[in-house]
DNA sequence: TTCATGACTAATT
DNA sequence: AAATTAGCCATGA
């Protein structure tokens, strides 16, 4: 499996209701520095529909920016259908929705 | 094959 | 505190 087949299948765990951000992501497929690939992967996303990189964020919690899979309005949408709620700079309050499994990561 | 770019992050200025 | 630099490496031209 390479490294983005890891990513999908890590972003594919992330509880509805929490985000997780790149490097997390990253960290957890075991390479902490692949942050930026992460975001590629994600870019790519063949999964589509099945793995929700809406709920994939920056380290501040912000939306992807600029453009992601339609815009980011799509993505807030999405984020408060899950009872994400955005603070008044539109980012997420990480603290409280920050997805931390560390347990729950890639089963070897 | 080499070069530039990017849904990133951390450290340095 | 804000801007720049540096590191990572897959992808496309």
């Amino acid at each position: 499996m390479g490294f983005f087949e890891r990513v999908y299948e890590i972003v594919r765990k992330i509880p509805k209701g929490k985000v997780a951000t790149y490097g997390q992501i990253a960290r957890m497929a075991g390479e902490p520095r692949k942050a930026k690939i992460v975001g590629w992967a994600l870019h790519q996303n063949p999964y589509q529909g099945d793995v929700p990189c809406h709920r994939v964020v920056n380290r501040h919690g912000e939306l992807a920016g600029g453009f992601a899979f339609g815009g980011r309005e799509v993505q807030k949408d999405l984020l408060i259908k899950e009872g994400i709620i955005f603070d008044a700079n539109e980012k997420i309050n990480l603290g409280i929705y920050l997805w931390s499994s560390k347990e729950e990561n890639i089963n070897s």
